[in-house]
DNA sequence: TCTGGGGTCCTAGGACCC
DNA sequence: TCTGGGGTCCTAGGACCC
């Protein structure tokens, strides 16, 4: 029997709301939500009694502004808040919680060492955002199973032992748990880790799903959003196991050739792709929700400062990236929600604040602008490396490149 | 009491070229 | 007078993810 493709996927529990934990351990065991800008920080009161200094943390009651949940502790999310929730509401679901500012910075760094910690145990890791990673054991596996008889039956015995190490390598690294699942691919293996948590361990084969997988909500399928989900509700299926059930035929007339046979496949636990170590940036943006909704003639001074700033921060992202783009766009989101994108591309690729100020000015004169305005964001795409670009050639080159 | 910010990928139509 | 077929690039919008 030959083995099976062995794939992690690590979640860190609950990640942002983690980390400000360890900073700030006295609110173990509270419901903490993190969200919202830093005029809700901390902040250092004198007892009256003791002359003791105490921190003085912001509660969600009495909240007013735009800010969403960007992650919530267990013991918030019990009473009934999550992420992308909108903190007004959160409020009047949690008054009591405390409200914590997102601090992108130290998660980012906690996100390094957690992902450093894996890599020296297992190096092939995919990144997939600040808290969580794929992981292919697949050759680690097989190593250990060198000397065994009935590789295929031991590997997920082995696997497991790999991810226990992992685990315990992430908590000696950062202070924090995760959950990791495994599986033959990387869809089961992102259903799997969500099974169990906080700091759980779970391993899904192709023999457990049936039971395990198909009696999810569609939902759980990484790629089946909220569009899709009630799209399927109303054609009658909600679990995997009712899409698995479902004709390939009568999902391609219904969701397209291309996401109708993926569906289809998904929910038998098909999936090939690979976990992939490397990949280059496509696009860098910044964005901006403002607290008020700005008219584009009334607020014009204001307008016209947030968006020099925005191209000043996306060619310092560039810059620092050391990437340059030639495609420059824009997005407004008026007050009604609707959003409108305009772009452009320049003949050659540029990184500074000027140029791309120049060509996202032009962009947002192709906007009608009568109704007042809730987002301004600008965005440059088509990246190509500044100084990478010898060592991409060479690599690209070198397979027809003449001895 | 409306709904963040930073991304990726897909689709679809039109321009343009051969 | 009627009207190819393929390929690539560009643009706009939308779904989805963390």
């Amino acid at each position: 029997m030959p083995l099976p493709r062995v794939i992690a996927h690590l979640d860190m529990d609950a990640f942002y709301a983690s980390v400000e934990l360890l900073r700030y351990p006295e609110l173990r065991g509270l419901p903490v939500v993190i969200g919202g800008g830093a005029r809700h920080a901390p902040t250092w009161e004198v007892d009256a009694a003791s002359g003791e200094r105490r921190r003085r943390f912001a509660r969600l009651a009495g909240y007013s502004g735009r800010g969403v949940i960007t992650t919530a502790t267990y013991e918030a999310r019990a009473l009934g808040v999550n992420s992308a929730m909108g903190l007004m509401r959160a409020a009047q679901k949690a008054p009591e919680a405390i409200l914590l500012p997102t601090d992108f910075d130290t998660y980012r760094r906690y996100s390094r060492l957690f992902k450093a910690a894996v890599r020296e145990i297992a190096p092939l890791v995919e990144d997939r955002g600040i808290d969580e990673i794929y992981i292919d054991l697949t050759p680690l596996v097989a190593a250990r199973l060198d000397e065994a008889s009935d590789a295929a039956a031991e590997a997920w015995w082995c696997a497991r032992e790999v991810a226990r190490e992992i685990k315990q390598a992430v908590r000696q690294a950062t202070g924090l748990s995760c959950s990791i699942g495994l599986a033959p691919n990387k869809l089961l293996a992102k259903i799997a880790s969500e099974l169990d948590k906080p700091d759980g361990l779970t391993v899904i084969t192709a023999a457990d799903i049936a039971t395990r997988i198909w009696p999810l909500p569609v939902r759980r399928i990484n790629g089946v959003g909220p569009k899709a989900a009630a799209k399927l509700a109303q054609l009658g299926i909600a679990t995997i196991g009712e899409l698995a059930a479902a004709e390939p035929a009568w999902l391609v007339t219904h969701f397209g050739a291309s996401y109708g046979a993926w569906l289809h496949a998904s929910a038998r636990g098909r999936d090939e792709r690979p976990v992939v170590t490397h990949s280059e940036p496509k696009s860098v943006s910044r964005e901006i929700t403002f607290e008020r909704d700005l008219h584009a003639r009334r607020d014009r001074e204001a307008l016209a400062a947030i968006f020099t700033a925005l191209c000043e921060r996306v060619a310092a992202d560039l810059r620092r990236k050391r990437y340059a783009g030639r495609t420059i766009g824009v997005k407004l989101r008026f007050e009604d929600f609707r959003t409108v994108t305009r772009d452009t591309t320049l003949p050659a690729p540029v990184d500074d604040a000027a140029a791309i100020r120049r060509a996202a000015g032009q962009c947002v004169k192709r906007i009608d602008l009568s109704r007042r305005i809730r987002l301004l964001g600008v965005r440059v795409g088509g990246l190509v490396s500044v100084d990478g670009d010898a060592a991409k050639s060479a690599h690209g080159g070198a397979l027809f490149a003449p001895p």
